[in-house]
DNA sequence: AAGGTTATTGCAATCGATTACATACGTCGG
DNA sequence: CCGACGTATGTAATCGATTGCAATAACCTT
């Protein structure tokens, strides 16, 4: 008994079959109750821990999940996932996380294999549609991929961008700037064009447009921007496409003796836990994290199990007032 | 040809044995030009694709690295994971992600099993040790487990907030208080005994410990602990474990009145991205939290490898100096 | 030319479970 | 008392690859 024991050791020490300590395993009411006890007493006494590669083969199962996500290390994405593992934990999946930067585009397509996975979900929308196309089920959240048929859960972008521009016109701003998302990004796209879209519902002028990225330091960069524009032209209210690019920016126009949101306001994008706490604390758009995480993980569960819908999921977001937005005097 | 091809529908169209495709796929050099050339022309037109659970059942093998994260929602730990993926994707090996706090505490154990994982990366010092022990090869990474044992990779959090409170004694700060992490956590023991030492060895008083659990929350409760103490008796610098918690505490007192740097002195631990950007930006201790990550993955694939050696691994730190300490000048 | 190498390739056992089918034993109605 | 039926269990095939050993061919050596 050296080596770790197997299912016929544990059938030997039963005296039963191997056949039937396996039902003992996964189908216990089928085994009369003293043979059930006679194996369970074995497994005890041998130590005996089921080989999950011989039952997956067996099962041509995998009991994993794979999400794919373009950037483990921002704190965006890691609540999402929370949400995904608090939903496949309980139903005996596992979760497996590959970074899409990290691997190189090619190893990708290896993880959309049955034989590795039994479903994907999706965060990031830069993949090829091609590499997805006919192999395990998925399902894509936040991000999406045109092209791809696959359930979808997300938020109303566009309404989301318009919600928060509707109210910074609301506080009074007649000039108000969009820090976009990196460029191509379906993200970016319905954020700038409900942003347009209220801007122009009001009969405002189109509005200023920086480039971005989500990042940090991108943010920064369009507050130099913002600066280096002429005091009166400079947009009194800026609406940023995430929140990690508004603490750049704030960061930044602080730095510089701008004062938010009295010298100009600022809204973001996502709702991280952080900028609550920032002073001043960031109006947003709260993006319900968590529970896109665990729609999307159910949404699969539901697709393995053969529901082959594939419409989509909204979640409604939230708009979050805190104190980087306040009204704007027009007579200044 | 409906069915997924298997390794046979290849041979046979190739004209081989299942044991030359075999080999054309896991050890090409042996088998003959001519013969690979036509392996390889079958398994393109057939679309073949290796089912690994197969393999993984022959190899004795899964092909997964577990990391046991407390908290997949916190960035702290995100960032690790991306180093963690780095160097495990092109090693060949899946990165399975558990969050300890959503499992229940029995399920852990199960990914301590050879048939699951092949390795184990433990983020979370709560753990029993005794769920670890004799199973699958582990590594431990920040946090550890007493009495395990099992190579670590980590810093030097006590020599790290000494390094901390030297620069505040140094800035002239006479009064230093710390917020601790959670009671009982061996990170929060570490650096409580350094800030302790260090001002012993400068014969200063023990410092006035509030406690905290490393959150954002747990900080602005600092917050609020450092506002009720009476003004004459507020420390003039404060220590964090946590730059969660430094937000946090910066964010209450911001809220009060109360600047930073110019009436308290606030240092950190960790250098989370975010930090560098508040206003004022957060003086802090780093940690190389990729390395960290990457360091655990290399020294588990080690162990796999057949390196048995248990010896830490421990990472240099580096003081971080921002906007949010400052000179105290004794006369006031 | 016989014996010895080396390079390729095939046969079949193997990894460790699951499960269709067969078997054995009661039980019960007619 | 017989056959039908239900319950509990065993036998053996199966999941899809890998690999030790054997077989064959080609090529040397002396």
């Amino acid at each position: 008994m050296q080596e770790r024991p197997k299912i016929g050791d544990v059938a030997r020490m039963a005296g039963v079959s191997t056949a039937t300590v396996s039902r003992v395993l996964s189908n216990p009411q089928i085994v009369s109750a003293e043979t059930r006890r006679l194996v369970e007493e074995a497994i005890r006494e041998t130590g005996y821990r089921l080989n999950q590669a011989a039952r997956n083969l067996r099962h041509r199962r995998t009991g994993g999940i794979v999400a794919l996500v373009p950037n483990l290390a921002n704190p965006f994405f890691s609540q999402i996932l929370s949400g995904i593992a608090s939903v496949l934990a309980p139903a005996g999946f596992n979760l497996l996380v590959a970074d899409t930067r990290a691997e190189g585009g090619a190893s990708i397509l290896n993880y959309a294999e049955p034989s590795r996975a039994d479903g994907l979900i999706v965060l990031d929308g830069s993949l090829p549609a091609e590499a997805l196309a006919r192999r395990v089920p998925v399902v894509l959240a936040c991000e999406w991929i045109p092209g791809l048929a696959a359930p979808r859960v997300k938020i109303d972008n566009r309404a989301a961008a318009m919600m928060a521009v509707e109210h910074l016109i609301g506080l009074g701003h007649r000039r108000i700037a969009h820090v976009a998302g990196p460029p191509g990004n379906v993200l970016t796209q319905a954020r700038l064009a409900g942003t347009e879209q209220a801007l122009a519902e009001r009969g405002m002028p189109a509005p200023l447009v920086l480039p971005g990225d989500f990042t940090l330091a991108s943010g920064r960069r369009a507050g130099e921007a913002w600066l280096a524009l002429p005091a009166r032209e400079r947009p009194t209210a800026v609406f940023l496409a995430s929140d990690e690019m508004a603490c750049g920016f704030i960061g930044e126009v602080q730095h510089h003796g701008v004062a938010v949101p009295r010298d100009v306001s600022v809204i973001g994008f996502d709702d991280i836990e952080l900028v609550a706490h920032m002073t001043p604390p960031l109006s947003t758009i709260r993006q319900p994290r968590e529970a896109i995480g665990r729609r999307a993980a159910q949404r699969l569960l539901d697709r393995i199990g053969g529901d082959d819908g594939a419409e989509d999921t909204i979640l409604p977001v939230e708009l979050v007032l805190r104190g980087s937005t306040a009204a704007w005097a027009a007579i200044r």
